[in-house]
DNA sequence: TACATGATGCCCT
DNA sequence: GGGCATCATGTAG
């Protein structure tokens, strides 16, 4: 379609073929996830989160997520202690927790710890790397313009969208097995300065810094005022 | 059983 | 920059 490909997408064709498609790296494994969410949190940037299905590999690199910890973080979903709908936070680490918001929205989160203590990462935001087309079709976006890429995974809501993640379909999967069709892998893009923010859209307990993002990433969902 | 609420994104101004 | 759609979940009654 002719679009001019800018300085941020280098390596994105927006036909979907990869021009550097990044290594599906080592799977990460399910210790990564055994500690403090705000140690995964910052440590998970700029790792890649992969779905395989039929015929189609999606990717792509996270770069902005939350940390939500237990029974003494309001905001977190584990605060009012386990229920079955936020069961998954008090299992095993490397699940992923799917929720339903707001009537539309569902948001990925991998849950952290284990041994019945809660804690969670919210993944906010990825740069797409593999299955362009098909992250589009998912969002009902037709690629116009390279400023278009940013719509399709640059926000929790966006990004479950564009991965086809659903509570039905994902909630409890292990994201720590290679049999898993989602997950999360090493990839090859070491992040050269990382964000810590407040964390976006809560009421409770706000002002804590646990939202953390990769500096000077177009597509993370809301830009720094300063930096 | 009914109701208030929310870790959002889109559309309109 | 602000209003609102829309529904699963938890909690009150």
């Amino acid at each position: 379609m002719g679009v001019a490909v800018d300085s941020t997408l280098q390596g994105i064709d927006l036909k979907g073929t990869k021009v550097r498609a990044p290594k599906i790296g080592l799977q990460l494994p399910p210790e990564f996830f055994d500690r403090d969410p705000q140690v995964v949190a910052r440590e998970i940037l700029g790792k890649l989160l992969v779905r395989r299905q039929a015929e189609e590999l999606l990717s792509g690199h996270i770069v902005e997520v939350e940390a939500y910890l237990g029974e003494d973080d309001p905001a977190a979903h584990a605060a009012a202690g386990r229920t079955l709908r936020n069961s998954v936070l008090f299992g095993p680490p490397g699940r992923a927790y799917v929720y339903f918001i707001y009537g539309h929205h569902y948001c990925l989160n991998v849950s952290c710890l284990s041994d019945g203590v809660p804690g969670c990462v919210l993944v906010r935001a990825l740069e797409p790397m593999i299955g362009i087309d098909e992250m589009a079709r998912s969002r009902g976006i037709t690629l116009q313009s390279p400023a278009d890429l940013k719509k399709l995974t640059s926000g929790p809501g966006r990004l479950a969208e564009a991965f086809g993640i659903t509570r039905a379909r994902d909630n409890g999967k292990d994201l720590t097995s290679r049999a898993s069709d989602l997950r999360i892998v090493e990839g090859d893009y070491r992040p050269a300065r990382v964000i810590t923010t407040e964390r976006i859209g809560i009421t409770k307990a706000a002002e804590r810094p646990l939202r953390f993002l990769v500096a000077e990433n177009g597509f993370v969902s809301r830009a720094t005022r300063s930096n």
